[in-house]
DNA sequence: ATTATTTGTGCAAAGGTTTGCATAGATCTA
DNA sequence: TAGATCTATGCAAACCTTTGCACAAATAAT
């Protein structure tokens, strides 16, 4: 059988009770005691049961984090690894573990947030990005259970989220390019419905209104997260009458097939189109030119996560509705000057 | 306060065994009391301590899996995302959550999985490939602890290990290049010390061993897992004064790093030179050309892994020391026979 | 020397389940 | 009808900690 605290504490001649406060260095106990009391620890090899210490604490210092299921764009690029080595590497830091867990069986998706909440099993849930609306979130509100969503934001003050700011850097990229003399501008976006659609092409709006350059609507394309859908869109592009001198692609990989498909068409990058990706994944940096894009910031992304449910957990007060990721531009060979305009 | 078996018992008028009794299903329990108690359980919104279950069962339902600490090739290419994606959704399909955790400081590595084992916070560990001598493996196996090896085999036959057969993979693709005519075959290896490496390398001769090819050490170099390490190699390999008509490359990234090369000094692909690369990941088929490549099921590793390491939990005595994941071979663009000899 | 304060420990309850054993009632056997 | 067998349930111990409260001993204050 496994060693307990009431073997540490007979062997060492004490009680349980004493045993315990060692273990949690509580400042009354002697540092005699506490000394004999470690020794015999030691001797016995002693490990606290977590779960008993659970049971009665009624806190597990597990964090619990629900896997979406489909998620497909969600384990490409990268993303997920980077943010769960984040919140892992954090969490263990902060002393805490992650609880991982996903549904087997698509209608009862949120029933395994419930159990992990229900069964104190967490002490806090963080929410990865989906696009839906999710039941989850208004169950732990109204629990008033400690969670944190990431890669989305939501309008609730009293809901902390973790988010790049994607407006704002789709707003940097666009303002440089014009700052470079591009005039014609297109944005090649993912499905209209993603937040992230949104507030990418929002930043680009906003830019091109900062700089005096009419929004065209035949310049913006949506599209999937594929090469392939890239490489459709640009075909689109192509046809135009003026056809754009910069292209922001939603993503590295979109980026990735623009360029492909203008080469197929015997355009330069960047000479005759420049073209900006998004998330700075190891695509951007091997491609052929390599890309410019946004380092949004994944693994700080899901520090900073962990960092924020904690803070929710121990109820600190310090909680702060929204937080925002700084991004990185990272320019590469894929951008330059328009030629017509130079 | 959260309401507790013994709550669903009073408001039912049983006692919290036949609560318990009932949400185990019990056969000995009657129809009548069953559906009475559930009713009463739905209705005041029960829901198990999973703490206070553990406790007593001194079974978690929990799988634990401590992240190496640099981690670095374990994170690109894909790898993690879907071995984890593996792992996570078998877990959930078979009732276990997975219990994710990594070391802070480099010195107290092992000492996370102690944590979790003593604690009695996991059912079982898995053991993501590390290539350093792992004491957690030694630790394991003297404590009896179930635990399954992932992406690395040993060859105890008493402990489970789950791979995809590296030789037979390697040794199939060169077998192939042969068969299409090519003679001079070279292998860019990583590090030499991996398994992996060696694994690879081993195919890839005794492949050329039946084919008759003689083996030749220049055809072979050592390099890292990025592009820039491949392209110096390449570099290397153009001096030769025989030049290979196909390069084995030990990854995706590392065959797109000898493309590139080999298209900066002017050699095209396959037509001058076919490469291959490993793992399939989606640089291979973004690539110019697309890459041929092995697919070695990554997913299917992380789903066998926990069916394995289930098996070992519950003790049924099917355990198997070793499970091969069938890997497929993807012929793409970048390989063709050789010009120079037909 | 007596009382008040501090310091260090122990007692016992609580946390929510599971489960071996006992038992009451129901059904069957002869 | 008495005993045997079965069925459905309850009792109480066990799982291992933590912690509020009580208390004894040591120290300080008067």
């Amino acid at each position: 059988m496994a060693v307990t605290i009431i073997n540490v504490a007979e062997k060492a001649g004490v009680s349980p009770s004493t045993v315990s406060r060692v273990i949690s260095n509580d400042s009354r106990i002697s540092q005699k005691t506490s000394r004999k009391v470690r020794k015999v620890m030691e001797e016995l090899g002693y490990h606290p049961n977590l779960m008993a210490k659970s049971l009665v604490t009624r806190t597990t210092h597990n964090i619990g984090i629900v896997l979406p299921r489909p998620a497909e764009e969600l384990f490409q690029n990268q993303f997920f690894s980077e943010i769960i080595r984040g919140i892992v590497t954090k969490a263990a830091s902060s002393g805490y573990d992650i609880l991982m867990t996903t549904s087997t069986n698509e209608i009862e998706e949120w029933k395994a947030v419930e159990r992990l909440v229900q069964g104190r099993n967490v002490d806090g849930i963080i929410l990865l990005a989906s696009q839906r609306e999710d039941p989850n979130i208004s169950f732990l509100r109204e629990k008033k259970f400690p969670f944190v969503l990431v890669g989305r934001s939501e309008d609730y003050s009293d809901i902390t989220s973790v988010d790049n700011d994607n407006i704002a850097a789709a707003q940097a990229i666009t303002r440089h390019l014009i700052e470079l003399g591009h005039r014609r501008i297109g944005f090649v976006s993912g499905p209209f419905e993603l937040t992230v659609s949104k507030d990418r092409l929002d930043g680009y709006s906003k830019a091109l209104l900062d700089g005096g350059i009419p929004f065209r609507c035949d310049y913006v394309f949506e599209g999937a997260f594929t090469p392939d859908s890239a490489m459709q869109v640009t075909e689109q592009i192509l046809k135009l009458e003026e056809r754009p001198t910069a292209i922001i692609a939603i993503d590295d990989v979109v980026a990735f097939g623009i360029i492909r498909s203008l080469w197929n068409n015997g355009l330069r990058v960047p000479e005759d189109c420049s073209v900006v990706g998004f998330n700075n994944t190891s695509l951007a940096e091997m491609c052929l030119p390599q890309i410019s894009s946004v380092d949004i910031g994944m693994y700080q992304m899901g520090q900073s996560t962990v960092q924020a449910l904690i803070q929710r957990i121990k109820g600190d007060g310090f909680e702060q509705a929204r937080i925002i990721i700084p991004h990185q531009l990272i320019w590469r060979r894929s951008v330059t000057s328009p030629d017509s305009e130079a």
